[in-house]
DNA sequence: GTCAAATCACGTCAAAATCACGTCAAGAAG
DNA sequence: CTTCTTGACGTGATTTTGACGTGATTTGAC
């Protein structure tokens, strides 16, 4: 099991690490926002710790971004706020389970294993023509399979998860490869073959370029 | 959404129920094991409510029971026992969530909504033609035993659970190597192995691969 | 201000390099 | 003995690279 630990105190981290993996649970950490994100979105946790109280933003607001973009990993909220508001907040934007600080380990453990063993069913997002299963890793349009590579996975689950936003160039690049950006720009290759499989065979096109800014995937104004 | 209460309690259900209705749940009603028992094993329910006092034996007992019975509906356990060893022998015998007496409905009904869109973690299980029995670590196709070895059970066992979504690739080794990810790869091997066993002496394929992703297990769309 | 050249961002494509996977067999570990 | 690990090989898919074309945008001289 494999759980990531979003917690800015470094002392509770380092002991809640410590009894988690006397448990056999490997752990993730980080200990601001920023941090979590690109842990969240590079990786696929069984279950995320996630303090309420950061130093870069809300947890709240975290937890419903995640959700919002379909980020599978169930969620539990670890914090002192103890009110019943407080809770049905959480439970709001998505939490899974609710934990008040102070906590007992063995409780936190017992309900790690519960929400990490019993996912939700998987959603799934419709953009348009376009159908995503995050959890099968697949993309359907119009009924059928659209068979991506790796990469084209990637790019275009990001995009969707994003939509309509528009997402800029250089952040693609920080998914497809994280320790270095290439030199050339192989991701308009990429967009290229991408586009090929999921726009060229239909009538409406999804994947646009905001010339200077980046890409992005959204319903074309004439179809809707 | 169909929730079963068994709370022996009159006022205090009666209470529960009012509320439930109010938020559009539907809800049945026992005010003893045995009542509980017979409402159970006749239908699914989306959730049971369990008080852990009851007239004609302990709440934590019937709850194990349902669990070693395969009872798929998740169970909340709703009692004054707040002590953390209370708590861990309610998860222990299998509950989903457990909540001290007093509480505020509207937390229980933030809680049941979570519970009840949670997938359950069965202890049998069909998929297509194959027939898991995780408790005793045994697989069926078409009634035939698989003779799997350790490492078999394990990666095929995991990919049943997740069935139909797609597993990471690093995902299933961790599961295998927890320590140190192997330097080669020899998942490939037992992939190997284990599709000799399990696929190649039938028609339809199971196991498929997703390239650069993972693999899965799931009925294959012509035979649906 | 304006016009043209230079520059930039992007789409397109194909060849080459690389990678992921299925297969198998021999040896190691239990 | 069975099971697990390792490594080698072949194949086809994927990724990268680089070259070329086009149209937008900037630059700078007039």
């Amino acid at each position: 099991m494999l759980v990531l630990l979003v917690e800015d105190n470094r002392l509770l981290a380092k002991n809640i690490i410590h009894y988690l993996e006397l448990k056999g649970i490997e752990c993730d950490y980080a200990e601001s926002i920023m941090q979590a994100d690109s842990a969240v979105f590079s990786r696929i946790f069984d279950a995320i710790i996630l303090d309420l109280n950061l130093p870069d933003g809300d947890g709240l607001e975290a937890c419903k971004r995640w959700k919002d973009q379909c980020v599978i990993s169930p969620v539990i909220m670890l914090t002192a706020r103890s009110g019943l508001q407080d809770k049905l907040s959480g439970f709001e934007v998505g939490a899974d389970d609710y934990l008040i600080k102070p906590f007992a380990m063995p409780e936190l453990v017992a309900r790690l294993k519960v929400i990490a063993e019993r996912r939700p069913a998987p959603k799934l997002l419709k953009i348009g023509e376009l159908e995503f299963d995050f959890a099968g890793h697949r993309v359907h349009r119009l009924g059928e399979e659209l068979l991506l590579s790796r990469t084209g996975w990637k790019i275009l689950s990001l995009l969707a998860r994003r939509s309509p936003e528009t997402v800029e160039r250089e952040e693609v690049e920080r998914l497809l490869w994280p320790d270095c950006l290439p030199d050339s720009d192989s991701l308009r290759s990429h967009m290229h073959l991408l586009r090929k499989i999921v726009d060229k065979p239909y009538k409406h096109h999804y994947l646009h370029t905001v010339r200077g800014i980046g890409l992005c995937l959204k319903v074309a104004a004439c179809e809707a």
